[in-house]
RNA sequence: UGACGCGAGCGGG
């Protein structure tokens, strides 16, 4: 079993997705009981592909199998859910997952997060988010990411403070998000201020993509010299 | 016990 599960996840990792899912198919056939790893390994490569369909076909599948999922099968399939929109499926695998008392691993949460904040529930998102444990950097990554693409940009700079408040220190993911935010809304004062404060406050280097957005954001609300003297700026590569 | 999982933004195409 562990050599043809090795198999399968050697294909994976070279993103070989239809060898694996070969693979797999032939193990069922001919090789030994696919075990929890296994299939793992098999709903992964759909997931990975936004395959979310065929993902959620093995997640029943290996149920029937009388194999119990782990943190693992659950952060792949709620990553599938996420993927094509699947948000009342995704309730219904949170339930699982509250039933097999795996709600505390921060993996499994910070997918269910994502998924809610995603689909714009965000009352759900924050439940989720309150339950107990520690928040971590993805947690909020997620959730400031949401509301960017909500255009609610008051809500996202809010959580960004109350990341702040809790230690947690925004990386230059979380700036993509709210540059982007900025941009979509229009603040152009507000989107240079904490392109600033990147570099100034928070020691971080802007890379391209920030570069981009700063562009994209002063473009659109007419300001085509600033824009373009900050392409001057960006070294050529 | 672990061979499997672990979030993200803009524009363009």
């Amino acid at each position: 079993v562990v050599a043809w599960t090795g198999m399968i996840t050697a294909y994976v990792q070279c993103k070989e997705y239809l060898l694996a899912q070969k693979c797999f198919a032939k193990m069922q056939e001919e090789g030994p009981k696919p075990n929890i790893v296994s299939w793992n390994a098999i709903i992964a490569t759909y997931a990975r592909h936004g395959d979310g369909v065929p993902a959620l076909e093995c997640f029943q599948n290996m149920q029937i199998n009388g194999l119990k999922p782990n943190k693992v099968t659950f952060s792949a399939i709620l990553k599938a859910c996420c993927c094509i929109g699947a948000i009342e499926q995704g309730r219904l695998i949170h339930e699982q997952v509250i039933e097999s008392g795996l709600q505390s691993d921060i993996v499994v949460r910070n997918t269910l997060v994502d998924l809610y904040a995603r689909s714009g529930n965000f009352e759900e998102a924050h439940v989720v988010c309150n339950g107990l444990a520690s928040r971590n950097l993805l947690t909020w990554g997620s959730i400031i990411a949401g509301h960017a693409q909500c255009g609610n940009v008051k809500l996202a700079l809010q959580c960004l403070e109350n990341m702040q408040c809790e230690g947690v220190k925004p990386d230059g993911v979380i700036f993509s998000s709210i540059l982007a935010a900025c941009s979509h809304a229009g603040l152009v004062d507000l989107g240079v201020t904490y392109f600033k404060s990147m570099s100034d406050y928070h020691g971080i280097l802007p890379d391209i993509c920030h570069y981009t957005c700063m562009v994209d954001l002063l473009s659109r609300s007419g300001y085509l010299n600033e824009a373009e003297n900050l392409l001057q700026i960006i070294q050529p590569d």
